[in-house]
RNA sequence: GCCGGAAUGGCGGAACUGGUAUACGCGCACGACUCAAAAUCGUGUUCCUUUUGGAUUGAGGGUUCGAUUCCCUCUUCCGGCACCA
């Protein structure tokens, strides 16, 4: 008998597969088509480790079953080959961007084909190609024309390390997300995409769609919509008024203050000339301070009184005007009501500086204590009219009666903001802007794209706040494209998240020269199905991605308002050690070196599938290697004693039932992505085929059926021996072309089933009836199989549960 | 602080709508083959006591004939957000 050797296989069908275009997916094709998108890597030297491979492996079981399910499957990759790491590779090696990208798509088309993923080469690309990049210059101008994307000169975050300023979604804790630095504020002029106008459809959308809760409830919590009040205050003996945002209205009897962030900018204004001296020294303190110092919650509050008073709307009474750093300038006005009775943080701000604290609400049930500050619902007093009313029935209603002096409206706001599109890198896709002097921003004519990246000696970013192509003057210096006078190009490029926001639809249509994609092949491919991912790109690259597919949708350019009807996250896999592997800590496993030690692509797609259910981050273990290896060894010799031996004529029951059950249980695993568990059925199939074959002398006829029904079940997991086992027991053709088994369910159920017994809740004992038997029946052989025991001698049956062909509960006294 | 998820043998994990907890794999032990080892095959493997038995799904309570599963309280860990008014 031949022994399994991978080596000798593998690369014999990735090489029939790829010259018989196997996975090619058809256009307009009338079976009914499924989009499976895993998302593509950004191609970097590092190479990709076994992690990587989690989401491709899943993304080809559930592209490879469909497939036999009968469906026009397109399951692409691509490559996201613009931004920091590519850039950072090629500076640190000393070779260009362009030249760092090629090598890095090679290695990893390399890695990625040894897997024996079924991808459909022919629609991949690298958004660095000009070829691809022209139509995110294309689609970028439709937000340029539509008047969502505008330049803004505000206070970005800027990483010193990178040099380049981020978006909102970049910074964790106060660090840029890649390489860990603490950011910094820099006043910068730069391009924005107005996000926040999507900031409802990006919720609402959300219930249209199948994604996880765990993914949706984080992007509704990171837009962070809050309903409430815009309310006016006006300033004591002063013409002016102070707009705050409050989602409490009903507090406003307890308003005791007014706090505005040093940057609002009516704090020169309100300022008198007696706290001139002080209000300047704190606002030059809060400067002074990094966003990290800035956003520690546990930090004491401080703050300054303006001299200035204003006056309660509801209450007329008149109350300080206050500056602190603890009020956001970014969020709602600016400028909030203190009410310290029943916010936390206005509380421990009126402690501090001795501001009146009036309690305005109370617990329905009363039993409150006054040490804590109230921040629930309940009943109103000390609030006039409203005593003795529902805080959360008069929220509305003071909001109304208010309104109708012209004092306030209800309002909408949004912890999400506008999304910084400007960085000051080379490695990126040029803004396709030109500044006149005469008329202010111009767009790049359709017909002049793509704005080609020229090819540069020095692409190193600068400490200056503008890109290295600023540098570059016979590319900056052109002609404004409506008047002809000398102009300049726009010297930003655009963040890595842009080539990935719209991906998906070109490889619907990946050769596209006049559009990009042409719209009857976007209606026939129409929303991605299914689309695998990494859960740390929940409020990145899927939320951007979102916005700019409704942003399509409103422009008339995609059929379908959302672009991913399904999404799933996988977890992620960390070292044997439990930590992230990373190249820096040298314990990342190489999918080369295990294919190469001998294991095969085949046992290694098993163990990483089968170590945990897909979603949960788990540690790689090594030994998981052996066991795959080991079953995958054990049906190679199962499949080979079949084919050498003559075969006998007996008709098997058992072997019916394990391979119906089998199917089954496959079904139902996939369906529900229990990929681990599938795995451990085919383990038990296995081991059951063993078992059976040593006690009977089945027909031919039944174990080739047994057999292809298991290698069909098996081929959309381990493609490379499930096609070598099918050519073994004489079959011509591809095993993934054919469909997928079904199962017949009679099969798949027991005749003879174990009941268990159980007395006052312990089981006693278990007996074996025919499928169907009725209670009495059962009761009898229990007494019958307990009769040795002493259970039941001399107790009195109670009460007695029957649960058909499962269990027999009897309560005795 | 807020939102989400999790806790089951030595380890990764399984268990349908409440119905025989520990499937499958790893590891380990013993046996077969071998001069020997590896590989392979077989047997066993939750814990305590081993005679009967008893305990056990992070802790404590509840509902139920019966709870890993439902409810309440709490602990720990992971992910996300965080002075967002």
């Amino acid at each position: 008998m031949k022994r399994y050797i991978p080596k000798d296989i593998e690369p014999k069908w990735q090489k029939k597969w790829a010259e018989t275009n196997l996975y090619a997916a058809e256009d307009f094709s009338l079976k009914p088509k499924y989009v499976m998108l895993t998302e593509f890597p950004y191609p970097s030297g590092a190479g990709m480790h076994v992690g990587h491979m989690r989401e491709y492996s899943l993304g080809d079981i559930v592209a490879r079953q469909k497939r036999m399910q009968g469906y026009n499957v397109l399951f692409p990759m691509g490559f996201d080959a613009f931004g920091l790491p590519t850039e950072n590779y090629a500076i640190k090696n000393k070779i260009s961007p362009q030249q760092a990208t090629s090598d890095a798509v090679t290695s990893f088309v390399q890695q990625l084909k040894g897997m024996g993923f079924s991808f459909d080469w022919s629609r991949s690309f690298n958004t660095s190609d000009p070829e691809y990049y022209r139509w995110t210059q294309w689609l970028f101008l439709r937000f340029f024309k539509s008047g969502l994307a505008y330049q803004s000169e505000i206070a970005v975050n800027w990483c010193p390390f990178c040099k380049t300023g981020l978006a909102n979604e970049e910074v964790i804790n106060g660090r840029h997300e890649r390489c860990d630095t603490p950011v910094e504020k820099k006043l910068l002029k730069q391009w924005m995409l107005r996000i926040t106008d999507y900031a409802d459809r990006l919720v609402d959308g959300l219930s249209t769609v199948d994604y996880p809760s765990r993914i949706a409830d984080q992007q509704i919590n990171w837009i962070g919509r809050s309903k409430g009040a815009e309310i006016n205050f006006s300033i004591d003996n002063q013409d002016v008024t102070i707009t705050v945002f409050t989602t409490r209205p009903d507090t406003i009897f307890g308003a005791t203050a007014l706090v505005l962030a040093p940057e609002h900018p009516l704090v020169e204004r309100l300022t008198t000339t007696a706290q001139k001296e002080r209000v300047n020294a704190y606002i030059k303190a809060t400067e002074a301070k990094s966003d990290i110092e800035r956003q520690d919650t546990d930090r004491e509050k401080t703050g300054v009184f303006s001299g200035s008073y204003a006056l309660n709307p509801a209450s007329g009474e008149r109350i300080p005007v206050f500056i602190a750093d603890y009020v956001l300038t970014g969020y709602g006005t600016g400028a909030i009501m203190s009410v310290p009775a029943h916010d936390e943080r206005d509380h421990a701000f009126a402690v501090k500086y001795d501001l009146k604290i009036i309690e305005v609400i109370k617990p329905s049930d009363d039993k409150t204590t006054a040490a804590t500050v109230f921040t629930g619902e309940g009943v109103m007093f000390n609030s006039g009219k409203y005593d003795g009313l529902a805080s959360s029935e008069m929220r509305e209603q003071i909001i109304k009666d208010l309104a109708e002096k012209g004092l306030a409206k209800e309002k909408i706001n949004y912890r999400l903001r506008d999304w910084i599109f400007s960085r000051q890198h080379y490695w990126g896709e040029p803004i396709p802007i030109i500044h006149c002097p005469k008329h202010g921003a111009v767009a790049v004519p359709e017909q002049s794209l793509p704005v080609e990246l020229p090819k540069v000696a020095h692409f190193e970013p600068t400490d200056t706040g503008e890109s290295p192509l600023a540098t570059i003057a016979d590319w900056v210096n052109t002609t404004c494209p409506e008047c002809g006078t000398p102009a300049k190009r726009e010297t930003d490029t655009m963040p890595n998240w842009a080539g990935s926001s719209w991906y998906y639809l070109r490889y619907f249509d990946p050769h596209n020269a006049n559009a990009f994609a042409d719209r009857k092949l976007l209606d026939y491919w129409g929303a991605v199905d299914m689309y695998l991912g990494g859960m740390e790109h929940t409020t990145l690259h899927v939320l951007y991605s979102r916005f700019w597919h409704e942003f399509f949708y409103d422009q008339g350019l995609v059929p379908t308002p959302e672009p991913y009807s399904a999404r799933r996250g996988q977890g992620i896999i960390l070292a044997a050690d439990g930590t992230k592997m990373s190249k820096s800590k040298g314990n990342i496993v190489n999918p080369n070196e295990v294919i190469d030690n001998g294991y095969g692509a085949d046992a290694l797609r098993l163990a990483i599938t089968f170590l945990a259910p897909y979603d949960q981050t788990t540690p790689w273990s090594p030994e998981a290697l052996g066991g795959t290896f080991r079953f995958l060894q054990r049906l190679w010799t199962l499949v080979h004693d079949y084919v050498e031996s003559d075969g006998g004529d007996n008709e098997s029951d058992d072997l019916k039932t394990i391979i119906n059950r089998t199917i089954y249980k496959v079904d139902q695993d996939l369906m529900a992505y229990g990929f681990n568990t599938a795995i451990a059925t085919f383990m038990e199939c296995v081991n059951d085929l063993y078992r059976v074959k040593a006690k009977d002398n089945f027909s031919s006829i039944e174990w080739q059926w047994a057999i292809e029904s298991v290698l069909k079940l098996l081929a959309p997991f381990v493609p490379h021996i499930s096609e070598e086992l099918w050519e073994a027991i004489g079959n011509e053709g591809s095993i993934h072309l054919e469909e997928w088994p079904g199962y017949d369910q009679a099969w798949t159920i027991d005749q003879e089933v174990t009941v268990a017994i159980q007395i006052n809740g312990k089981i006693r004992g278990t007996v074996k009836v025919q499928r169907g038997t009725d209670q009495a029946a059962v009761l009898t052989a229990a007494k019958q199989e307990l009769s040795a025991s002493n259970y039941l001698v001399g107790q009195e049956i109670t009460r007695v549960i029957y649960v058909p062909d499962k269990l027999l509960s009897l309560v005795v006294k």
